[in-house]
DNA sequence: CAAGAACATCTAACAGTGTTATATTTTATA
DNA sequence: TATAAAATATAACACTGTTAGATGTTCTTG
């Protein structure tokens, strides 16, 4: 039994290695010349042993963009837990899911189809979960901020969904340099879009807020 | 001289149609099924050509970006036109920019690093240019609600990115099938995300707006 | 302990990629 | 019509993802 044991876990410790060293390769040079040949030489395999763990390249991809959602949702709800109130949690979120960007673009890339598979499949149950559970720290954040705010919340899917829109809108653009000198520091750029958002928000409410007991 | 001019003449359609060879196999089979083999099959010459025209084939997205970028210009600004004030003509840019999204997916995926292109060299003139024809548009309209709305905009810059943010994040998120079904529409969406903006932008200013004289 | 089955892994190949050096054809000039 | 020049093609290089088939290595069973 040890000795199958033992086995597995070499197969996971390999089968990490492999992800690692797309990751490293990708930090290092980039997406583009990430190729499994080089994989498998950093892993100190053939390349066939690759698939011995994923279906193709692109499975391997989406593998990493699954670790990609789930250190995400580590950052986002380490940012909330800090937070003294609803409004600073959203920010803190905000400037979260930006550093994480920053800081693991090759991830931040694979998670948005930045890295030339735009489109593959996202229906595999682990993919699912892996972005809802992001999904739901922010939507939670959401939801509190606007119980604090005395507002009614309502159309919260599609509050989540501008929230991350103008983060992810942002935090692409920056990456990719597209923002000239004059738009200032990046950072202090996606906190005012979320201050400007939630006063959207706040001002969205024409009819009277719920009132306080 | 009429020969060369000829000769001048079907260089230029030559060009042109190695571009619309590109778009249409990327439009039919997406960005990684575009090879410079299969568009020299589809204008009918030998692969070498291409180069004739591009230094490579990132060169040649480049190219096929600035075109991108100058058919939305002209998008973003029959929609201004079209409007009946400020507030309208930035709401109707917002649905134009998806719009265009909508109807040229190749195009936005080309202009936006979303075909495996992210990062690269975009300080030719030209793509400098198209690019920042694109962004005038949006921010003489912002400026010209801000004076309508008797506000004084400060950091134009940064609103226009903002808004940029907010449009390509919302776009980008749609066309990759991130958002669920409880999103509801996306054109809906986008007028939801652009209206919340400038309800943002309106409360911004605690300071007492400009006096209409 | 030896033989055979199962497993793990590799080698070699296929069809395709971007790109370039070289050859070939076509066109224009003398 | 011969020659220079321009336009285009062929063939190759080094690389890609992927797979079939061969080769070892380990385990199970007689």
């Amino acid at each position: 039994m040890t000795v199958k044991t033992r086995r597995e876990r070499e197969k996971r410790e390999l089968r990490a290695a492999i992800l690692n060293s797309a990751r490293e390769l990708a930090a290092a040079e980039g997406w583009g010349a990430v190729s499994i040949r080089k994989i498998a030489e950093r892993v100190e395999y053939s390349p066939p042993i690759i698939y011995e763990f994923f279906d193709s390249k692109e499975r391997l991809l989406v593998a990493l963009m699954v670790e990609g959602f789930e250190r995400l949702s580590v950052r986002l709800a380490e940012a909330h837990r800090a937070a003294n109130d609803p409004r600073a949690a959203l920010l803190a979120m905000a400037t979260a899911y930006f550093q994480f960007a920053q800081d693991s673009p090759e991830l931040y890339q694979v998670m948005n189809g930045l890295d030339g598979v735009y489109f593959c499949d996202l229906s595999e149950d682990t993919t699912l979960r892996a972005m809802a559970a992001a999904r739901e720290i922010v939507k939670g954040a959401i939801a509190t901020w606007g119980i604090w705010q005395n507002l009614r919340i309502e159309d919260l899917e599609i509050k989540l969904y501008l929230m991350w829109g103008t983060l992810h809108g942002l935090t692409a653009l920056i990456m990719a340099g597209r923002l000239s000198d004059e738009a200032g520091d990046p950072r202090a750029l996606i906190v005012t879009a979320t201050e400007n958002l939630l006063r959207g928000w706040e001002r969205g409410f024409t009819s009277p807020p719920t009132p306080s007991p």
